[in-house]
DNA sequence: CACGTTCTGTACTTAGTAGTACATAACAAA
DNA sequence: TTTGTTATGTACTACTAAGTACAGAACGTG
């Protein structure tokens, strides 16, 4: 009953992410996006709203997608141990090398100290929780696994810290060998 | 022989940290720096150069102070282990908390995607590297206190980390009491 | 006191970008 | 085919912010 829409919002998404991600925020340009994507202003502003608001959808998405990943990794039938390896050896193409230079786009945005929009704070807050969430329950559930003392919850953060760690120098592009070092003896604290 | 200048420019660079640490690189405007400094543009540009090159000096600066801090920190006459504590431990009011917010200059800044100037990227590599071979000299050095098979390179590189994710989470805010217990988990790598 | 030099402040230019007005195109239904 | 509705694309506005021209102020020196 009306024009339908030319592009597929998801695939939009998708460019604006990759374009956000590689430039930052800021940096980045409705006209870049425009240009990338082949999608013109007004229709952007239409089915995103303004520039923080297509940011905010890029973000979720960005984070639903992990904390996907996550899941489907943490709940693999192995011990909570293998398990937290696994995910953590997961991002390492993402810490090290050429692709590790744009870093973590959840990081990124969360030391953007232009970006203190509510929406997005609770958005990377959110994130964070919830990826803390799961590895607390997964440490939680395997506690017989681990020594007497071993408290799941200081773990949890403790991981989240490395791994936050991680993300924050991949910019410098380390070697993935240095990468693996790291989560090896990290995982030392699993025990 | 000439009209001498009506400024410090150290007490210039310690204003602008401030306003680009609290708001980032690309959100400070020259304008914002003139309004917080008393000192107007075009001796900002004289004193200066342009804006990226105020801010690389600014970064550098920075760089400067916690490289000092960190060299008398770890040059205290204690065990490796102790000073390495209490490098870390002094982080804590700056990882959390209200102070916490705006997080650390160099993480953010390398974090932001709009400024791969090779400049700055140089200041922040060279930092990198310098803090973490104090570090690992400091590990060598005490080496013997340690257990067999302890590894100096890797463990400086894993405080490092760990250090860095501390810095890029504390944007959260998160509890002082929480950053102690990471701490306190990570130092039983220390053995 | 006059002079040359360097700094200062106002006001400007210029460029880039977020957001939008409006005419038009593409569809579904009648 | 006509009509109502929603999307599209061009072209525009409004604004912000980096960088600068220029006139005048503040010094040391002769």
């Amino acid at each position: 009953m009306a024009r339908p829409r030319s592009f597929d919002p998801d695939d939009v998404l998708e460019i604006a992410r990759q374009v956000f991600w590689q430039k930052g925020f800021q940096a980045t340009s409705l006209d870049e996006i425009t240009a990338a994507s082949g999608v013109a202003k007004p229709s952007l502003y239409a089915a995103f709203g303004d520039k923080n608001a297509l940011f905010l959808k890029v973000l979720d998405r960005y984070h639903d997608g992990i904390l996907g990943w996550a899941e489907r990794t943490l709940a693999q039938p192995v011990p909570a141990r293998e398990a937290i390896r696994r995910w953590l050896t997961g991002f390492i193409p993402y810490c090290s090398g050429e692709k590790g230079q744009r870093g973590c786009l959840s990081i990124n945005s969360a030391t953007d100290g232009s970006l203190d929009q509510a929406d997005l704070r609770k958005s990377i807050e959110r994130y964070n929780r919830r990826l803390e969430e799961l590895l607390r329950a997964r440490l939680r559930a395997d506690r017989a696994q681990f020594r007497k003392g071993f408290d799941p919850d200081v773990t949890a953060h403790t991981i989240m810290v490395v791994h936050a760690g991680l993300l924050a120098l991949a910019h410098q592009r380390p070697d993935s060998k240095q990468v693996k070092a790291v989560i090896d003896q990290v995982m030392g604290l699993l025990a």
